[in-house]
RNA sequence: CGGGGCGUAGCGCAGUCUGGUUAGCGCACAGCGUUCGGGACGCUGGGGUCAGGGGUUCGAAUCCCCUCGCCCCGACCA
């Protein structure tokens, strides 16, 4: 059997229309479905397990870096949201109001929050008074509304549920000290939990959050070659501060202005694992955060409730007393050949064959999703082997997506090689740039590529050049790319 | 919000141009039987406000008007 064989035919190939694909992709696997509100979907419990998972992991990692968890409203008043004028304007087009309480009209409209730096600001205004009040360091898991005219599940949804860290500092220093940390923590779960490897830089003004100093993200490359943003951290100067009054007696008795933080990932992280690991026969999800990470298949032979059955079991307490996430799929309306593919199509990194030949030889076999290797493990071996294939698998997911982005970020400094490349292969484009906002936005109504992100390496031979389009003296190191 | 495509059973579609018995087909679903190491097969059966509203007509899935929704490609965004 050729190893590359596509097994499950119910889906368009990636190859052929990546976009179909990903929409079909989504609901056959039940990650989600369509809601009868335009643009919001229903994420189903295979799809919110990965999310719960993702959470977890994450979670972990924001307290164990020093921030608390805490809950604000939903609902904001129309004029808190106006004091911030570049936030408002930013915002403004996407946002819902609730005008009505029951039959009654409201004196103030209530916006559906669409980010809380407004409504946490406020309530920071109140609770800080002196520097012995910070840091604050506060993470909230919450659902956002933002009403967008072009929507995809996951990627871009009318509702999404994310994390908002909102953080409060002494000093300027101490704000972007922790606006990197967080951009680092995200690089580094992002790449060990989701095995998908990103380029971590400085986002440019045009591409900056609305109402901060300076925005940060990470960017990966799906298998399309367009760049997705998976996170972002943002570093708020004083912009909030002042006009919500966060101020504080310092150390030397004056009165000063907090400096703040916010930084956010949300569900959009289930559509990067779908788009950058996924291929023709469906998902493939990293283990670490795999909703199931070993199906457990009985080959059905005769008898086999009697003579396969029982060891299938077996099989499943045992990995499950190893502390794995196994499932046993005992359905006798289904062949096993139909498992095989509808598991491989669901994600599940790792499949567990036992038919009465394995029984015989005390064994059973085990099946990769990620390259279809097939390794036989004896029964007195499957509480060690299996944690170690998993493991296995999470790396060379990992080493994979980073070969794939290596092969797709082309180093040039040439406009026309930029034009052919970007519209021939896209991936990204790491090039020189002037640093002119104009210069960007001709490039991107060019070319539709848009600068991801600015390389933070600060090693003067690096950004010395010419601008790849205007031929100015470059500032800065560049990756562009076209981007969800 | 612009350009394009589409809406008929849970899913995928035919039927619409040229109005006319009871709206079909494949998959899925239910029952029974035979199967089962890479998406098995036979027989039987259930399931439809033809997206919604209005109009034309003796008669509308089909023609006309309006509304809504979904997908793709742009502009905007996590």
């Amino acid at each position: 059997m050729n190893k590359n064989e596509r097994f499950v035919k119910k889906i368009t190939p990636k190859s052929a229309d990546f976009s179909r694909w990903y929409t079909e992709i989504i609901q056959k696997a039940e990650l989600a479905d369509y809601a009868p509100v335009k643009g919001m979907m229903v994420i189903r419990p295979p799809g919110y397990a990965l999310w719960e998972n993702i959470q977890q992991l994450l979670d972990k990692r924001i307290k164990e870096s020093g921030h608390s968890n805490a809950y604000f409203p939903l609902l904001i008043p129309e004029s808190y949201l106006q004091k911030e004028a570049e936030h408002l304007e930013g915002f403004a087009p996407e946002v819902a109001w609730v005008t009505h309480g029951g039959q009654e009209e409201l004196e103030e409209r209530l916006a559906v929050r669409p980010t809380s730096e407004a409504i946490i600001g406020n309530m920071y205004a109140k609770w800080i008074k002196s520097w012995r009040d910070l840091p604050v360091l506060i993470n909230q898991w919450a659902n956002i509304v933002r009403w967008e005219k072009v929507t995809r599940p996951f990627l871009r949804t009318t509702e999404f549920l994310w994390q908002e860290g909102h953080t409060a500092h002494e000093t300027k220093e101490e704000a972007e000290k922790e606006t990197l940390m967080i951009l680092s923590l995200y690089k580094d779960a992002v790449e060990t939990d989701l095995a998908i490897p990103v380029i971590a830089g400085k986002k440019t003004e045009r591409e900056k959050f609305a109402g901060a100093l300076e925005t940060y993200a990470i960017e990966a490359l799906m298998t399309d070659g367009k760049a997705l943003q998976m996170g972002t951290s943002h570093n708020l100067g004083q912009h909030f501060s002042k006009v919500f009054n966060i101020r504080f007696e310092d150390r030397n008795q004056n009165l000063q202005y907090a400096w703040q933080t916010s930084w956010g990932v949300s569900t959009r992280l289930i559509g990067a694992v779908v788009m950058a690991h996924g291929d023709d026969s469906g998902l493939k999800f990293p283990p670490k955060v795999a909703p199931i990470q070993v199906i457990v298949i009985p080959i059905s032979v005769g008898d086999w409730k009697e003579n396969v059955l029982p060891s299938a079991q077996n099989v499943e307490s045992e990995l499950k007393k190893a502390g794995l996430k196994v499932k046993l799929d005992d359905r006798e309306e289904f062949t096993p050949g139909w498992k095989f593919s509808e598991w491989e199509m669901r994600g599940v990194p790792l499949r567990i064959e036992i038919g009465p030949k394995d029984i015989k030889e005390k064994q059973v076999i085990a099946v990769r999703r990620d390259n279809r290797e097939k390794e036989a493990i004896p029964f007195n071996a499957l509480s060690q082997r299996v944690p170690e294939i998993l493991q296995k698998i999470q790396e060379s997911m990992f080493e994979e997506a980073l070969k794939f982005q290596r092969e797709n970020t082309h180093e040039l400094q040439n406009y026309e090689d930029f034009k052919t490349v970007i519209e021939a292969k896209k991936g990204f484009i790491k090039t020189l740039w002037c640093g002119d906002p104009a210069c960007e936005d001709e490039i991107k109504e060019e070319t539709m590529a848009t600068i991801r992100a600015i390389l933070m390496e600060k090693e003067e031979e690096k950004i010395q050049g010419k601008c790849v389009r205007c031929q100015k003296p470059s500032k800065f190191l560049v990756f562009f790319a076209r981007a969800y």
